[in-house]
DNA sequence: TATTACATTAGAATGCTTACAATTAGTGTA
DNA sequence: TACACTAATTGTAAGCATTCTAATGTAATA
């Protein structure tokens, strides 16, 4: 089903000068049929077994390279490690604060605010990122008992 | 001018129960009159003079202490380290791309996207956070020549 | 095929933050 | 004020995510 979008993330990869590798390839592949937003770690421990001899760092420099295309986004909250995003169709997130679940939604997007922010602070603003924070529905399930 | 915050501040810690040292007393008064959001080693370094015995685990330490209170929240942005921000009034932040800098702004608070969020995810949402990114007008004007 | 540039690998190094155990110092009570 | 109780501070070690480095491997090109 997502043959699509890995083949037009593959086709904007050639089209920058970048190679596809079997590890990058992998990485690719892996982020765009995850349903969540995985950490650097869980996609090296997801490809260790295809991949023995695959490097951390080759993860590291792979997300890089796709986040610098503009394939990938990277999400930094509060705890330590960095979550990458392959979803760049503009959404928004809502936090676990239990569990740390990460839930797409929709919403129009809040150019009002930039252009506010533009006027107040004298930026000229390229983007910006929202989040809400909450417990999500199996933790509220869970707190009830 | 900030004595007022100041006191405030030591009101909400000594009825939470917790001791005013001097350390203490010393990271808040820094943090109410920063006019930054500083990280946790602006703050060691702006007080080594003052406390040069003073440990960086102390002002981790007290940053939580404040934290847990309610008496200021921490920012994390893509960078490596956490900033501080003592205001805890509503307010968002703009964020220079080119040097970092952080502004304040006000915008009336985002409660639609808050209720429409819990509709779509299920989810019992605490609270929100949000930012703008782009160039800061230093930055526009330097990159101008 | 030789060359060149880019990728990967393994491990060391970096930087932020927390953990730990020993010491110090506030705070409430007699 | 002096005492005792307990929290806070200190210095250092440890943990963790991420980046760097140098050596090796691999793909594309002439």
């Amino acid at each position: 089903m997502s043959d699509h979008r890995l083949q037009d993330a593959i086709d904007t990869l050639k089209s920058s000068g970048v190679r596809i590798t079997p590890q990058r390839h992998a990485v690719l592949e892996f982020l765009l049929n995850a349903m969540t937003h995985p950490t650097a770690d869980e996609i090296y421990k997801a490809l260790e077994s295809k991949f023995p001899n695959m490097s951390v760092a080759t993860v590291y420099n792979n997300l890089r390279v796709f986040k610098d295309i503009g394939l990938v986004r990277e999400l930094t909250y509060g705890d330590s490690s960095s979550r990458f995003d392959c979803n760049t169709s503009d959404h928004y997130h809502a936090i676990c604060n239990n569990c740390g679940k990460i839930v797409d939604f929709h919403y129009p997007s809040l150019n009002e605010v930039e252009s506010l922010a533009e006027q107040v602070t004298g930026f000229d603003v390229s983007h910006h990122r929202m989040e809400v924070y909450g417990t999500c529905s199996k933790c509220q399930s869970e707190m009830a008992h």
